[in-house]
Order: structure tokens, then C-alpha cells, then sequence
DNA sequence: TGCGAAATTTAAAACGTTTGCAATTCCACA
DNA sequence: TGTGGAATTGCAAACGTTTTAAATTTCGCA
């Protein structure tokens, strides 16, 4: 027997009270009676009941719902992220009584589109943007609509405001260098991605500015690209920066995955990491500790990001008017296996 | 200017229409006129139209989500399961137009107190339950309410019918065992979990099965015993089994993270794998690829079941009457380096 | 005993959509 | 020019809740 859903309606017939006062009972005005409220209260619970989400939703104009946009993967996930990421959303939503809601764009339709859909229709009162592109047309509709949203990252340049948090990847890709310079090391290596993502640009940038800190004229960077997803074009271009006469002796990479494929290709070429070659990367994938001989790396703490992102995000939507909210968080080095002194100068 | 949301009366209006007539002609009606139904549509699509979906699903009964309670995790995720897992999920629900919700349980709080809330206050029309226990309350609360509702996995017996996906895990385990006798080996062990899960009894039934379709009663099984998050336990239970004067010389493993554990500790010991010992694991993790010497391991395309689970659990929701579906996936295996021919028996 | 204010309760509208039924328009044909 | 039936459109109720404004009850005090 599939037990009705009991509606307000019941549960005030049931107790001889109009719908109004129950309503008002259950939400604990205090204009209720504190006898009424109790024996509203005791009723609703051994009813089992649960008001109804649509209704309320219809009438006070917000939905209880956080979105998420999934992001378009390729067919190789290769990392926890977004499973940290969601657990860290729900448990800084949890205690708010929020849900959250995924949507995923089609293979062929664009993010944006889905995004639009999710605010248009009254799923959500507020949405989390990850990935931030160095043209982000999300930012510039949500903005655009006054829709409250916090972005995982953040825009090279706006002249605009909004909520962010960010991980502090600048910082990281300078301490790396300091810590590799110190080691003796001089001619780096950048491996990166071609995708337009801000992230590249920020950690290049302060792996760049952390180098002209240090004014020593004998530093040297070289830089490989690769599309993100294209694992031969990566591997062909980490080969390029270690079969070159006079490679780097310290490779930095954008983020793990990349650094993993460094560590390979070494082995490959017969290399020893760290003695003839350091490598850092980014991210602290579970892979990095098993990887020989242990990926050192930056770890973000995905899920107390995610968490505070959720926090942040129930702020704006209480308050619209709110100054925004920004972030930097700094990731902690995870020093293991893969770097080292720099091996003595050839020739 | 925050844009404000359109609504059908405002659409009706600017078009000289009733709502009625808007409503019919944008759900395809035949009855209104074709002419009438181009130029709705138009005008919809020109001033960016989005059905409030609260109003909809008020109105008729149907929320266009489908429900996923996140379980609870320990500190440490190690695995990409979740992501992949809402990424199928998404896959196979984005086609029909439904949205995900994923729904925290809070720290103190049971799964089921988060699923009931979710099925009774019509958040979603559908519901996937994952991690089957011994027994479990979830899918006896659905059955009651005949709510629809598909498991990633089994009781292990029920006095009813319902829809579920599993992985046959059965067989992956026989399939294990098959291989590792034929390369020699007598003396087995099996690392499991003290948690009441059904899968834990599926694998090692399977297991057992196939050691009794041999017939061969020189075969010997240990089994070690462990919590499934507490690391220290498990290392401990892990030594317990390669310190036995008489240890096995293959080590079967419910999932890869026991299997990484096995290897790390047999390393410690001073022991080769698989020359040693050999290691066979299950789920085919990322860290299973970079874990010397590459473990053996199973892989259950989670993906690729996630979004077979949608599309069920979406049939279930358009018809509840139908039969049961019920669907079992052959992992497959991934033979890499940890597994190989029994050393010669000591004494 | 009656008055007025305070305390408590209720009727009714509103949110934006779908849908059963009724009303209107159109057109072919007499 | 009128008629009937088909084609098209619209009215109004309903979904379950919150909320404004108003009605009713209670109670202290003269």
C-alpha cells in the first residue's frame, strides 16, 4: 500500500484547525498559541509529514536548490575532483537544509546553455561556476542577471565584481621555484595546457614573477604546451622539452596528471627522477603517491574548498546586497619523492 | 538590470493569447492551430521562455529530478567512484530532460532520514540507492511506498522484486581464482571488510564457488578481516596474513584500496610481487595503474553502469507496472604486473 | 456585566503552470 | 444567407504552500 504523501490540507482537517494555522504553527510564529504549536508539531511528525517542495518553491520564490553545472569530461576521468568537490558543496549545504542539483550538459550543447536553464526555470536560488575560462561568457550572464553565484577561480581581469574563491596556484608555482632554485636548480621547465583556462595563466605567471624576484640572469624557463585531452600531442611535447641537448633539470607541471606523464616519459628516456631530473606538479591526485618515486605536489584541499564555496554562496543568496566574498586559499606543499639537488652541469 | 523571468501570462499577454492557448501550443498540441504554434513558439524562444518548474511540477506530479543520497564518506575519498558515478548518471538522464539532485546526509544523521525526506516532499521522481547493506531499510521503505527506485547492487535474498544493476563480482572473483590456479597457486587469501555489505559476500561466495567447482581439496583459503576505514586496522590485519609462517602466495582483495594496502605491506616485508606474491585487486582505480608493479585488478565501467542505472530507473518513473529489470555486468580484467606464477612451495 | 485591547485564529489571494470543459470562430455546403 | 460541425481558443479549477488582512475569541479591568 503506497502510503499517501499527507498534505497541509490533512493535517489541518485532522487536527480541526484551519490550513493557516498549522502553516504558521509548523514554521513556530509565535502569534500561534505555544499549546496549538506543540500539538501541530506532535501531529506533523507522527504524520510523517513533509511539505511539499513545488508549492513551497511556487510561493516564496526560492527552491532550496543549489546548481552545479557538470562540466563537459572527456571519456578519461582521471581524478577524484568532482567527487570531492560535490561532497564538499553538500557538506557546507547540509547544515543550511540545501540540496544541490547537477546538470549536465548533452555532448552537444553548450554549458551556458543548461546554466541558463537552471537559473530561468526556478531550480535553483544559486549556482557554483568551476573552471573559469579567460572569456567566461557564464560569469557575464550571471552577472547580468543580479543571479547569485560564487566561481571556483577567477577571471584574469574583470570590471565587473563577484564572488570568488580561488586556490592560491600563483603562490604555489613560486614556492616551487625558490624551493628548486635553492636546490641549485637554473634551467626549469613549464609544461602547460593550451585550453584558454584563467588557472594557466595565474600559476604561469607567479612561477614567472617568483624568477625575476630572484634577478639571477642565469634562470632559464622553457615551456610546453599540449591540448588538454590529447594525451599523444602531451607526450610528444614533454619529449620535445626532454630529449632537447640542453633540457631542463627541474620540471614544474600545471597539475598532476601532467607531471605523472613527465615522470613516464623519463623513466622512458631513461632518466632518474629525481637525480637527474626534479618534477613538481599540482593537485595531489591519490596517483602521486604511487607514482615512483612519489609525486611532490601542491595539495588544495578540493573539499574544504567546495565547502567553503557553499558557505560563501549561502551568504550571497541571503543577501544579495552583500559586498562580494573572495578567497585565495593557499595550498600546502606536499614534498615527496620527485625532486631534488640539481644534477651537477654538463659539459 | 537583472533581467526579470518570463512567465506565461506575460508571453500570453504580449501575444494576444490566453495562457491556456500559449501553454497547449508550446507542449505541441495538435488541437491549436499550426500557424498559431509557430508563432508562439517564435515569440517563446525570442524572449527566452523557461517553464517555472515548480509551477510544473506542481501541477502535475512530476518534478523532472531524480534523487541521489550522497553517503556518507570518511576524511579520506580515495577513489574517483563518486565522480564517476554522477557523471554516468548525468549522461543517462540528460537525454530526457531529467536533472540530478544529490542530497547531503549530515554527520549525525541516518541515510534514510535524508532519503524519506527526499521521496515526501516530491523533490524527485525517481531515487538510485548504491552500497546495499546486509539489510537494508532504504529499499524496504521504497517497496512500501512503491516508489521508484533502482539499486547499484543486491540483497542478497528479498521476499520481493525490485530493479537493480551489479556487478557481477561473482564471477570477476572465480575468474581470479581460475587464473591464479592454473599459474599454480594453492594457498589463497582474501582481505575483506567487517562492514555489512552484500558485495563483500558476493565476491567471496564466488570466490568459494570456484574453489569448490574445482574440487581440488589440496586448495587452502585464509581471509582477513578489517573495518573499512580505519587504515591502522587493516595494515594490521594485511601483516597478520604475510607474517604466517604458512602465508598465502596469492592475496585476493575486495577492492583495489585492500589490494594497494597488500602490496605496500608485502614491499615492507621484503617481499617481490608477484614473484613472491601475487595481488589481485577490484575496481580498477587510478592508483592501480601506478602502484609498483602495476596491480591486476578488475574494472566494472562505473560510468558506463551509472548511465545504465538512469535509463532504467527513467523507464521504471514512465511506467511503474512494468517487471522488474534487473541487469548483471561482467567486469572485466585488467591483467597488469602483480599477479604471476606460484613460487616454488617452500619446506 | 460590559468594554476594549490583546491574543489567537481564519478566509482568501497569490505563486505559474496544466487541463477538463465550454465557448467562440471558421468554413463548406445547402 | 443560413446552418451544422469541425477547428480553434479561452475560462476556471486545481496543485500545496505562504502571507496579508480581517475576523473571532479571550481576558483584565472598570
Amino acid at each position: 500500500m503506497p502510503a499517501r504523501v499527507t498534505t497541509l490540507k490533512e493535517l489541518a482537517a485532522s487536527l480541526g484547525l484551519s490550513i493557516t494555522t498549522v502553516s504558521r504553527a509548523l514554521a513556530g510564529h509565535q502569534q500561534i498559541a505555544l499549546k496549538t504549536r506543540e500539538r501541530v508539531a506532535q501531529a506533523a511528525r507522527q504524520a510523517g509529514y513533509v511539505p511539499n517542495t513545488a508549492a513551497r518553491t511556487l510561493v516564496s520564490g526560492r527552491s532550496g536548490f543549489v546548481g552545479l553545472v557538470l562540466p563537459i569530461r572527456g571519456p578519461n576521468l582521471v581524478d577524484s575532483f568532482l567527487g570531492e568537490f560535490v561532497t564538499g558543496l553538500g557538506e557546507g549545504l547540509v547544515p543550511h537544509g540545501t540540496d544541490l542539483i547537477l546538470a549536465t550538459a548533452a555532448q552537444d550543447q553548450a554549458e551556458i546553455t543548461v546554466l541558463r536553464h537552471v537559473v530561468e526555470s526556478g531550480r535553483a536560488d544559486g549556482v557554483v561556476v568551476t573552471r573559469i575560462a579567460e572569456v567566461d561568457e557564464r560569469l557575464a550572464y550571471l552577472r547580468g542577471r543580479g543571479f547569485p553565484f560564487v566561481a571556483h577561480g577567477r577571471l584574469l581581469d574583470s570590471d565587473f565584481d563577484y564572488n570568488w574563491l580561488d586556490t592560491d596556484g600563483a603562490h604555489a608555482f613560486g614556492e616551487a621555484f625558490d624551493m628548486l632554485y635553492d636546490l641549485g636548480h637554473r634551467h626549469f621547465g613549464l609544461v602547460t595546457i593550451s585550453e584558454p583556462m584563467t588557472f594557466r595563466h595565474l600559476r604561469q605567471d607567479g612561477l614567472a614573477a617568483a624568477i625575476a624576484r630572484r634577478g639571477d640572469p642565469s634562470v632559464r624557463l622553457d615551456v610546453a604546451t599540449a591540448p588538454r585531452f590529447d594525451r599523444g600531442a602531451r607526450i610528444q611535447a614533454v619529449n620535445r622539452m626532454l630529449q632537447a641537448p640542453d633540457r631542463p633539470t627541474a620540471i614544474v607541471a600545471l597539475f598532476d596528471e601532467l607531471a605523472l606523464t613527465v615522470m613516464e616519459e623519463a623513466v622512458r628516456a631513461g632518466l632518474n627522477v629525481p637525480r637527474d631530473l626534479s618534477v613538481i606538479g599540482f593537485d595531489n591526485v591519490v596517483a602521486s603517491v604511487y607514482a615512483p618515486p612519489g609525486l611532490t605536489t601542491f595539495d588544495a584541499s578540493i573539499r574544504q574548498c567546495a565547502r567553503e564555496i557553499a558557505e560563501m554562496l549561502l551568504t550571497v543568496i541571503a543577501d544579495k546586497t552583500a559586498e562580494p566574498l573572495t578567497r585565495l586559499i593557499r595550498p600546502t606543499l606536499v614534498p615527496r619523492a620527485s625532486h631534488g639537488v640539481a644534477p651537477r652541469t654538463r659539459s
